[in-house]
DNA sequence: CGATTCATGTGCATTATTTCACAATATTAG
DNA sequence: CTAATATTGTGAAATAATGCACATGAATCG
């Protein structure tokens, strides 16, 4: 193994965020790029794609690049995303029929294999993708017996933190949280939070300055 | 003013992140919180809490603690919340749909006042939220009219950068992106990126980790 | 086959961010 | 009024992440 002791967090997003257009590449164009171009497309520096893949091995070729072919398997060996994950979520309203329906993540080998709702209108009702949906009182059961290792939250704020508790006792090994608050999670499984609105947030605070005519980033 | 001068970009999204707890704490409780509590509350370090805030001015009191009405005040304040934004959104499949009908949005004073897509079955339906999807050739027109500042595009990534070119030349000053492609936009034009897959593939990368037992990540 | 060009991998300097630790100030108790 | 306690604001230390710059090895050209 190379070393993978120290690796920062950043990098591992950006892994992600370098598969993409590689994945564009793949059909059509040279079959090898630098790591300058990579970078280009990606917007980071050179240097960073270097240290990014150096952190896992020697992937490209001095005086030529990186194959594409290889790199993306590359990358996707390292992310684990080789392989598929079999997922479920709980909270069926606008947001999670996205998810469910959206056809990224099926091409990317996140399979939604269960769906969940407290609300007995929703219960039994067929989704366009085949699921159908399921009363919370049998998240742990499901989970059990198709091996869910990743569940998504999108119910309301007040129930996520009670849904987290749910589904890491049933064994789900790590949970991808869209309700706008921090759950917690017992240290068996990993937590991701996902908040649009900071985004929104984010970007109206640099709007202000920019109208106001300050200078900070 | 205070020493605005160098403000780190993750205190912002940090800010952000504050607040949600102080609108749940609004509600009941003590009238004031200690840098401790709060910094619990968003499992992060109290000198970090304190230093975020002092990068803006002194909201505390020694010996005491923010005042939580006062705190959420001014922070909304900083981040530009405390008023309304106009959006528009730009691609109505069921992403679009979840966001424009979304009550969080609605709640902090971000107002979709049109949608549009391209699809030619779609256009003229009328959505729940009382916004009835436009053509894309009438960006231009009611991004002016309405006097829209953020656009949102939730199409496929092969449309993302062409609608990013339509809002920004008709004006638009902030973009928030959900497809999956960095999109580029002109200097007069900010923009964010949210891109699911990358938070799920962050989660199977420290999963596989855990799995075969290394300790990094 | 030597010279030139290209582009990687990486040590090191730089820059950014976090955390510590403590002086300063408010409150409470005696 | 003094001592004890609580908690902020902040300089300085520690940690983390980025980017430069160059030695290294591959490919190409004449």
């Amino acid at each position: 193994m190379t070393k993978e002791s120290k690796i920062p967090n950043p990098t591992i997003e950006r892994l992600a965020f370098y598969s993409r257009p590689l994945e564009a590449l793949l059909k059509g164009g040279p079959p090898v790029i630098s790591s300058e171009k990579l970078a280009g497309l990606c917007g980071v520096n050179p240097a960073q794609v270097r240290k990014d893949l150096a952190y896992f091995g020697e992937f490209g070729v001095r005086g030529v690049g990186y194959e594409i072919r290889d790199l993306l398997k590359e990358i996707k060996g390292i992310l684990a995303t080789d392989r598929e994950w079999t997922l479920c979520i709980v909270g069926m309203g606008n947001l999670g029929i996205s998810l469910v329906e959206n056809e990224n993540f099926k091409k990317r080998g996140y399979l939604f294999v269960a769906a969940f709702d407290s609300d007995t209108r929703k219960i039994g009702r067929q989704l366009p993708c085949g699921l159908t949906i399921e009363p919370e009182r049998k998240i742990r059961e499901l989970v059990r017996e198709l091996g869910i290792e990743i569940g998504v939250i999108t119910t309301p704020s007040r129930a996520a933190q009670r849904v987290t508790e749910i589904l890491s006792d049933a064994g789900v090994k790590a949970i991808l949280n869209f309700a706008p608050i921090q759950v917690r999670t017992p240290e068996s499984c990993i937590v991701e939070n996902v908040d649009f609105s900071v985004k929104l947030e984010n970007l109206v605070y640099h709007l202000e300055r920019l109208y106001k005519g300050k200078k900070n980033g």
